[in-house]
DNA sequence: GAAGGCATGTAAATCGTTACATGATTTA
DNA sequence: TAAATCATGTAACGATTTACATGCCTTC
């Protein structure tokens, strides 16, 4: 029988809020907005997942939530409980755990290049190089912010893993870059025609 | 009101398993095979996903499935239909759609690198870096088969796709081993002490 | 007073993994 | 004859996105 430890194991999404709310966020739209600015692109979550997942930790004891009607708006703010804190740092040196999942619906398209005209597999690989200065742009346009850290401006971890984006997006620009090229020249063979 | 286009388009599981029928594959079996050996670390799926959606996709007219008794055992073998090679071709060659999705453990521990101490998030850095390590091996194990396409010997992009990972994860295990260096050395700081 | 941001949530649908169940053939 | 591989499938659960709904406050 599968018996996953429900008193210490988090899921995904508790993951990212217990962490957000370590870091200065309090609601669950600070969290939600915390994420979308740097989380986004390797640990997503959206609001159907983070308030029903707020509620779910506070029962189990986790969090701690107040209401905070700062200038009239109904909010709750949330703050850890030292069961909660105890999680959060037993999950960050886990070293059991490695969720690495990837999907990447151009690299699948450039897996089936064999069933394409060398002139679609080239194309296709231009417009993952236009998404990667894309998502160039984005990050770029985060710099500043994540220099002084996206809650509060003590934190130096964020900004390194917004350079991390950035190199990986570099890196993989460069290779579209370099292996359509190859393409082009006819170094690497296509089995359909153009 | 929403109105996903369902006569053309393609849920994520349809796509290869278009895709792999037109490499060769013959059965569901096959698919999850061939999936197995190349695309399951950008495209995964399981056979609770492959088998219903092989019969969504005889219901559309995409596949044909014909009973094939090779050797005694009860078996399916699929071909694609014209309607299926439509989809397939109009899927590869569309520009719009770009999935793009990363779910990564290790990152999101190293954007809470704030909240550890600087021994840690080294070991962090050190675990990750051993699993480029694994990935690297495991890829390097599948390079004899690629070379010669993992379901037919014609095919060349596989083994390219295959390459692409393997530089990828080297890119990786490099970044991780860089940065762990700097954060030992004192370059980086952290707010925690050890 | 309209638009946009703040704030919280639910319902439906989709997507995906895991465990379970079955039974045949092939190989050691 | 036992183990591994071939082969197909379902049920339960878990995770996630999207659309919808509501209403306040602030700024233009």
């Amino acid at each position: 029988m599968y018996l996953p430890d429900m008193s210490t194991t988090l899921t995904p999404t508790a993951r990212v809020i217990l962490g957000m709310l370590r870091l200065g966020a309090q609601t669950g739209y600070d969290i939600k907005r915390a994420i979308d600015h740097s989380t986004r692109f390797f640990w997503s979550a959206s609001y159907g997942q983070i308030y029903p997942e707020l509620n779910r930790l506070e029962e189990r004891g986790l969090v701690e939530g107040r209401p905070d009607p700062r200038g009239g708006v109904k909010r709750t703010s949330y703050t850890l409980t030292k069961a909660g804190e105890q999680a959060l740092q037993g999950w960050l040196t886990d070293r059991e755990s490695y969720t690495f999942e990837l999907r990447d619906e151009g690299l699948l398209r450039f897996f089936f290049g064999d069933l394409l005209a060398r002139d679609d597999v080239v194309a296709n690989l231009r417009a993952r190089q236009a998404f990667c200065d894309y998502v160039l742009e984005h990050f770029r346009s985060f710099e500043p912010d994540a220099r002084t850290g996206f809650i509060e401006d003590t934190q130096r971890y964020p900004y390194l893993a917004l350079e991390y984006g950035i190199e990986f997006m570099e890196w993989m620009r460069a290779w579209c870059e370099r292996t359509a090229d190859r393409i082009e020249s006819g170094e690497l063979p296509s089995a359909k025609p153009s």
